[in-house]
DNA sequence: TGCCAGGCCCTCTTTAGGGCCTT
């Protein structure tokens, strides 16, 4: 079983909203276990139509790419199942548990585990960052990049790493020797000029 | 071809509006 374990993912899209007919064209994911990396998942898929051309900008992940990619509902079981009961973390984790919901909602499936979000952990931890965009956290807490961002596993890797060195940031900070998923959960639902008091207390 | 959403959070707020984030 997979109860310790954190699976960090991104999606690649090809658009905002599964409301409008958008879906997944790639999932990246690596999955920690006590702060250690032990495996990860990547995979490109065919959503069924041609992207735009904004997206293949965006994403550098082109119509000719996506041709003869397994399709969202097979590439999802196989995600479905390397999640297991694992928590998920995802940069702007609204946006990716939409997907998420939606992808697996298509094959009857879901998912036990609760999902938190780097973002609104970054605008508690780091508030004087200049923008809590998750290339420019990875800047200004300057961790080594290539900044090829915008891959659906290199995205995911960044997002581990910022995770794992605001849990670290906390516990120098307040003096923490251990930072459970439901605290992070507590963390996040608490309003940021709360933030300080809200982790002192936790000692 | 061109367009779309939604949750969080601040403030000139709560009977609202707009910026930030994600693709």
């Amino acid at each position: 079983m997979q109860a310790n374990s954190l699976v960090v993912l991104d999606f690649e899209t090809t658009g905002l909203s599964p409301n409008m007919g958008d879906r997944a064209i790639e999932i990246g994911a690596v999955k920690i276990k006590n702060g250690e990396i032990t495996e990860s998942f990547s995979q490109l898929m065919d959503p069924g139509f041609r992207i735009t051309g904004f997206i293949e900008d965006y994403t550098g992940i082109s119509n000719h790419m996506l041709k003869g990619m397994p399709s969202c509902a097979q590439v999802m079981g196989e995600f479905s199942d390397f999640i297991g009961d694992s928590n998920l973390v995802a940069h702007n984790a609204s946006f990716d548990k939409r997907f998420l919901d939606a992808e697996l909602a298509l094959l009857s499936k879901s998912y036990s585990g609760q999902f938190a979000c780097s973002m609104l952990m970054a605008r508690r931890i780091y508030q004087n960052a200049p923008t809590h965009k998750l290339g420019d956290l990875i800047r200004y807490k300057n961790i080594p990049s290539d900044g090829g961002f915008h891959r659906a596993l290199y995205d995911s890797q960044m997002t581990v790493k910022l995770w794992l060195t605001m849990l670290e940031d906390i516990k120098q900070d307040y003096g923490l020797k251990d930072i459970s998923f439901s605290l992070v959960k507590k963390l996040i639902k608490t309003p940021k000029k709360s933030v300080h008091e809200f982790l002192n207390n936790q000692k």
